[in-house]
DNA sequence: ATATCGAATGTTATAACATATCAATACGCC
DNA sequence: GGCGTATTGATATGTTATAACATTCGATAT
């Protein structure tokens, strides 16, 4: 369970590692990674934290690349499809997915002050939740897992 | 584990129940339940269903108790943190605790449908993400386990 | 080359969710 | 009664998200 996020990494190699696996996911699966859409991956990727739509939205329009919502919710909507970035509900924010496609079940670390998080798998937590889904007869379609709190350096900053 | 939420029940005494619990919990905690709070309990338990603040809000309002959203989210900070309701964040809506302050962890089922809402108590979910967050030296200060999908009454009618 | 069809984008408007701020009132306590 | 705190009332505004419809772009088939 890698928890990417927190720790200093070699960004720009992790960004540009990243665009590319999403260049080949858009080949294999016949997707339009269209100008927007790149141009929307590269700047969740930008950061580990979670953006705003309309974060998004005002670096896109600030380029040219659109000025109102919608350009904005459809290039997230696809993204969260093709699996390349998630949705973190406790903060009505987006970020880039780190294990671009091959993430089963996520679950996310979130700092409250930064809004900087970690991004971890754990498949296993999701066996109490199935066995009670198969009990009441529920049908499961995705779950979120969030943990919100203090980061490392929040946590300093606090003391 | 209960999954109380999709099944038939005695749904008057599971509402009179509550409530009186949470009268004797805030006698018990120097805490007010004052009119708007105590009815915005009553409307929130009267439905196994996430609402909207805003739905809340419009039942008070015919009900003369206060006719801006500043009402309605006074009452819903109060019932949240008196651990009598729960937001359900994939929903931005709120329910009613099963549980009545007794909760540790909650996980819900939600219907993406009906929006109906089962709440478990699955507190060793929280293991993988401990570890992750011990490891990552995040400090976890609340968790959020959603599932969302469809529920039995659902699934039948899209059959 | 061009007609056609579906996907993507542009644009306007508005819906839905949430909070800041300040004034007025109610409540518990001395 | 007088005081301080908690609660409510009211106005305004901020933030997140979608509906609806027109237009453009790209691939395909004729």
């Amino acid at each position: 369970m890698s928890t990417i996020g927190f720790a200093p990494h070699d960004h720009a190699s992790c960004v540009a590692d990243t665009m590319q696996r999403a260049e080949s996911h858009c080949a294999d699966q016949g997707l339009r990674l269209t100008p927007v859409r790149r141009r929307a991956l590269e700047i969740l990727l930008a950061e580990h934290r979670a953006q705003g739509a309309y974060d998004l939205l005002a670096v896109l329009a600030a380029e040219g690349m659109g000025a109102q919502p919608p350009v904005a919710y459809r290039a997230l909507d696809f993204l969260v499809k093709a699996g390349f970035a998630h949705k973190i509900e406790a903060l009505n924010a987006y970020i880039a997915c780190a294990h671009l496609g091959e993430c089963q079940m996520p679950a996310f670390l979130i700092c409250r002050a930064c809004r900087s998080v970690a991004e971890a798998d754990t498949a296993p937590t999701r066996n109490r939740l199935n066995d009670a889904a198969r009990a009441a007869g529920f049908a499961i379609e995705r779950t979120v897992v969030e943990a919100e709190g203090l980061c490392p350096s929040c946590q300093d900053a606090a003391a």
